[in-house]
DNA sequence: TGTAATAACTGACCGCGAGTCATTCTATTG
DNA sequence: CAATAGAATGACTCGCGGTCAGTTATTACA
C-alpha cells in the first residue's frame, strides 16, 4: 500500500517548509539574531517539532544553505552544459558567480558560516557529511571545465587542475565576501570600488593561468 | 602628585592581565566555547569585574585579536624597514603572512571574525573604531611597498595600488584559511598540498602584477 | 465501527551563560 | 579617624537552545 509513501513525502513536504520558515528567519537576522521560538512560530509549529526533523538551529542553517549551494550549482551547470570555448566559459563561471552573490547575497553569507568550522558548535556529522557531499560537487564541476581547458592547451599544464580551481574559487570567493563586508569602507576610505577590483583581479589570476594560446583566446574573446 | 598616574598604570595593567585570561581561554577554546565565568576565574576576578574593562565578551575577544594584529604588524615592519628590493621584500611579506598563519593560528583565527560582520553581534562601537584604525595600519604598510614599486617601474602602474593590496592581501588570507580548515581534507580526498597551493598562487599574483622589468627582477631573486 | 497501537506534535520546563547592579570592600583625603 | 570616592563582587535576571512527558491524530486490526 502507499501510505508509507505519502508518509514519506508529507515528511519531506514538512521538512522543506520548515527550511522555508527557517529561511526566511535567517535572511532577515543571520545566525545568531534568530531563535528557534521564531522560527517555530513562522512555520506554525511548536519549537520541539523543529527538533523532529533538524538536531539543532545550526544544522537547520546549513539545510537553507544547502538551497544556496544548490541554486549556485544550477547556474553553473547552465553556463558549462552550453560547451561553449574553455575561456569563455571562465569568464562566464566568474561573472556567474558574482551574480549568485548580487542576487542571493543572504545565501552567499551562508556558505561562508560552512567554511568556518570554529563556529560550528552544533553541526551534526550527518548535515556536515551531507554539505560536503554536494561542495564536492561544485569542486568537480569546476576541475572538469579546467581539465577540458589543458587538453586543448589553453590552459597551463604545468598546474595541477584542482589546485588552480582552488585558487581561483578561493579567490573570488574572498573579494566577494570583502565586498559584502567593507564595499562602502573602501569606496568611502579609499576610493575604490570594489566590485571593479574583483574584475581585474579575475582577469589577472585568469591569464596567469592561460598559455600563449590561451591569451590570445582570451584577447580574441574580450574585444 | 602621582596617585593618579599610578592609578591609570593599575588600570591599564589591570586590563592587560584580562587580556591574558582572556587569550588563555580563547585560544584553548575559541570564542563560542569560552565563558565568562571561566574567564573571570582565569583573571581570579569576579565576572562583574571584566565588565567593569570591556563591554561584553566580543569586545574582549577583539582586544586579544587586536595583539595578534601587532604581531603581525611588527613582523611586516621588519621585512619593510630592511628596504630591500620590492620584488624581495614582496616575497618576504608573503612568507611573513604564511609563517604568522602557522605560528600564531589562534590569532590567525582570530583576525578572519574581525572580517564578518554578520558574527558582530555585542561588538560596541569603540572597539570596532579601536581596530579599525589598527587594520588601517596594516593597510597602508602594504600599500607604500607597493607604491614605492610602482615608482621603481618594477609594479605594473595601470594597477591602483591599493587595488593590489586588497587582491594580494585578499588571496593569501582566503587560502591560509583554507588551509586552516580545510588542509587534512585536501590532503586526503585530492592529493593536493595547500601550502605548495599558497606558494604557487602568491607567484602567480606577484607575476601578473609585475613589469616585464620586474619579472626579469623576480627570476633572479628566485634562483 | 470501536479500539489498540503507533506516529506526530506540543509547550512547559531545564540548564547554561551573558550581562546587571545593589552591596561590600579598599584606598585616599582632610 | 571619619567621610568619600572608586574598585570589585557575585547573586540575580533574562533569553534562548534543547528536552521530554504528555496530548492528539492516524493507522491497523478484530
Amino acid at each position: 500500500m502507499g501510505i508509507t509513501e505519502r508518509k514519506e513525502r508529507e515528511k519531506e513536504s514538512r521538512k522543506e517548509s520548515i527550511i522555508d520558515a527557517a529561511q526566511k528567519v535567517f535572511f532577515e537576522k543571520g545566525l545568531l539574531l534568530s531563535t528557534m521560538d521564531e522560527i517555530a512560530e513562522t512555520a506554525e509549529l511548536a519549537k520541539g517539532t523543529l527538533y523532529l526533523y533538524y538536531h539543532s538551529k545550526e544544522d537547520l542553517y546549513l539545510a537553507v544553505m544547502m538551497r544556496g549551494l544548490m541554486v549556485l550549482k544550477t547556474m553553473f551547470d547552465e553556463v558549462i552544459t552550453k560547451n561553449d570555448p574553455v575561456v569563455q566559459t571562465m569568464i562566464r563561471l566568474a561573472d556567474k558567480y558574482t551574480a549568485f552573490y548580487h542576487t542571493h547575497k543572504n545565501y552567499f553569507r551562508m556558505l561562508h558560516f560552512f567554511n568556518t568550522p570554529q563556529l560550528h558548535k552544533q553541526v551534526s556529522d550527518e548535515m556536515m557529511q551531507s554539505c560536503d557531499r554536494f561542495n564536492q560537487q561544485l569542486w568537480t564541476s569546476i576541475t572538469g571545465i579546467i581539465n577540458r581547458g589543458i587538453t586543448e592547451g589553453i590552459i597551463r599544464n604545468d598546474l595541477i587542475p584542482i589546485e588552480i580551481a582552488v585558487v581561483l574559487w578561493t579567490n573570488a570567493s574572498s573579494l566577494l565576501m570583502r565586498i559584502d563586508s567593507q564595499y562602502e569602507m573602501f569606496q568611502q576610505k579609499m576610493n575604490i570600488d570594489l566590485n571593479v577590483t574583483l574584475q581585474k583581479s579575475n582577469m589577472l589570476m585568469l591569464e596567469s593561468i592561460l598559455t600563449e594560446h590561451g591569451k590570445l583566446e582570451l584577447s580574441r574573446v574580450m574585444k
